[in-house]
DNA sequence: AAATCAGCCTGCTCGC
DNA sequence: TGCGAGCAGGCTGATT
């Protein structure tokens, strides 16, 4: 499932194959996969067909690509939901099972295919947020900066942080206070800050939410680092099996395993119809609740 | 206003 | 072998 280093590698992607390409066709073969359109997969074709695609911007999981040409102000942007895929694909290659939109090139090249099992994520073409400078398209502008973006404010998030009457797990998860974390490396934060999922946040000092927001950072740039090396440049797609599950995760997944720390057998806990993996020693649960 | 949670969706694995 | 349950879980929109 992409969390931000998966979708960063994407972004790269579309940076390095479709930038400054003319759409001439678009093929939309399911509906929800554009259902973020309001006027539907005829508006969603009519408004990419004959733009320039420009190059491709991310915020935490969101990707969009700025369009240029009769696409002026308009950007086309895309989430991946849980098994979404952009490929780079030739266009003799043979439709993916669940192949869900296709654009088509003015230079004949590759096609950009979006591929998504579950359909969770999905693309649509949307105007920027009004007076925005960096362009940030409308629903896209209530999400959170990303740790990895400059600008983000360290000081700010820690307060906002502490300031919040919920769990630190659950603060983690919401993308309008910290964006890009998902469940895989919400739990690496967690254990590397020694943090149990189900602890207060009015409880954290400040130095405890900035270390949690310091090993956040941590984990998805080792990641990404990762991914940038088994990254196929023949793709600008995520293929969960081609190596992205080789991360050196120290806590997701590793129900029964011993702490790379403390030798205690990991746990694992259902949590928000999800799970959360975390060392009963070094996470110790809270006392109150 | 902030916090919470049902529902969306398909493929795979497991137990009976 | 078939079948249902459980699991994977980010995000939207409704509710409290």
């Amino acid at each position: 499932m992409p969390e931000l280093p998966e979708v960063e590698v994407v972004r790269r992607g579309l940076a390095n194959w479709v930038a400054g390409r003319t759409v001439s066709g678009v093929e939309v073969l399911h509906p929800r996969a554009v259902r973020r359109q309001p006027a539907g997969a005829v508006d969603f074709t009519a408004r990419l067909t004959g733009t320039t695609l420009g190059a491709a911007q991310r915020r935490g999981k969101y990707l969009w690509v700025p369009l240029s040409g009769t696409g002026e102000g308009f950007s086309l942007i895309g989430h991946l939901g849980m098994s979404g895929q952009l490929l780079v694909q030739d266009q003799a290659a043979p439709d993916e099972k669940h192949l869900r939109v296709r654009l088509r090139f003015s230079d004949g090249g590759r096609e950009l295919r979006f591929v998504d099992q579950r359909t969770f994520g999905g693309l649509a073409v949307e105007e920027a947020e009004d007076g925005d400078p960096e362009g940030t398209p409308v629903s896209i502008a209530h999400i959170a900066r990303d740790p990895l973006d400059p600008r983000f404010d360290d000081a700010a998030f820690a307060a906002a942080l502490r300031a919040r009457r919920t769990t630190v797990k659950r603060a983690l998860l919401d993308q309008t206070l910290i964006s890009g974390v998902g469940n895989i490396y919400a739990d690496e934060a967690l254990w590397r800050s020694r943090l149990h999922y189900d602890r207060p946040t009015a409880t954290l000092t400040r130095p405890q939410a900035l270390l949690l927001l310091a090993n956040a950072r941590d984990v998805m740039a080792a990641a990404l680092a990762v991914g940038g090396t088994s990254f196929d440049s023949l793709y600008v797609n995520v293929n969960g099996e081609s190596g992205y599950f080789s991360r050196d995760l120290d806590a997701y997944g590793r129900e029964h395993e011993p702490c790379r720390r403390c030798g205690t057998a990991l746990r694992r806990a259902a949590w928000m119809n999800r799970s959360s993996y975390f060392c009963p020693r070094c996470q110790r649960t809270p006392r109150v609740r």
